[in-house]
DNA sequence: TAACGCATTGTTATATTATAACATTATTAT
DNA sequence: ATAATAATGTTATAATATAACAATGCGTTA
């Protein structure tokens, strides 16, 4: 299997790594607060490196929290098709990797003849935990 | 015994026309702007009349774009299942109206027993005209 | 009808999220 | 070696959104 070798910059990896220890998503000015002592001074060394790694697949933005995670899926090489949970009240965040779901809106057209390349897909509720409260 | 509101105030009802007749999304500061002649003139009044308005259904968030749509589904009371098609050249934006496609994403459960109650889906693409140019 | 509850309004200030602009350095391809 | 491209560093600022508090309007009910 022919895989495409993605060489990250120092401070790409540093973002990375510190979102990849998370196992939640982060704020842009959190991320930058803790990778301040690797370095970097400034919100656009971070949002530089975000932008880049969204772009690679390697990070998801959570667009309606304005937060970033990384990509759980080993083999997602480009984040043109993805699918979230999210717990309305912890905030927990999953991501889902599911082959139907993913078939059925890769493939979508509506009767606006329009093709999509990408989607972003936002599920809303209660995780377990939160509902047996 | 709290009622449900029937009545849109006079701001809300200042921003959802504002809205409803630009056809497009609009950044809630260019609605800010425009709608300062009618007596709006701080952030907050735009931002508690649109909270209101999504809140009931009346204006939906394209949350890739912070930007904000009217509802063109005139029966569409609450805006617990959204799906919106953006070009990504020239940033028109569709409300998507398909029944398949709600009654799928409605009914989606993953193995994690999180049943959903609310989600908004954003494809991404060119639409007929940018592709032709 | 008076008083309570609650949504809405008005206002100032500030928090949060993100990018512009420009100079410099590192890496890659030829 | 050189040119093209990507990444870095830095300061300043733009764009998006909320906190806090006082006041007003309006329906409910005691």
């Amino acid at each position: 299997m022919v895989q495409k070798q993605e060489y990250l910059s120092k401070n790409q990896k540093i973002v990375l790594d510190h979102v990849e220890k998370a196992n939640q998503p982060l704020k842009a000015y959190s991320i930058l607060f803790n990778v301040q002592k690797k370095g970097l001074k400034a919100p656009l060394q971070v949002y530089r490196a975000l932008d880049k790694l969204v772009e690679i697949g390697k990070i998801h933005k959570i667009e309606s929290r304005n937060t970033f995670v990384a990509c759980k899926n080993s083999n997602c090489v480009v984040s043109n098709a993805t699918a979230f949970s999210i717990c309305e009240s912890c905030e927990k965040v999953t991501e889902i990797n599911n082959s139907k779901l993913s078939k059925y809106l890769s493939n979508f057209e509506d009767n606006s003849g329009m093709k999509y390349s990408k989607y972003n897909l936002e599920f809303f509720g209660l995780c377990k935990k939160c509902k047996n409260k």
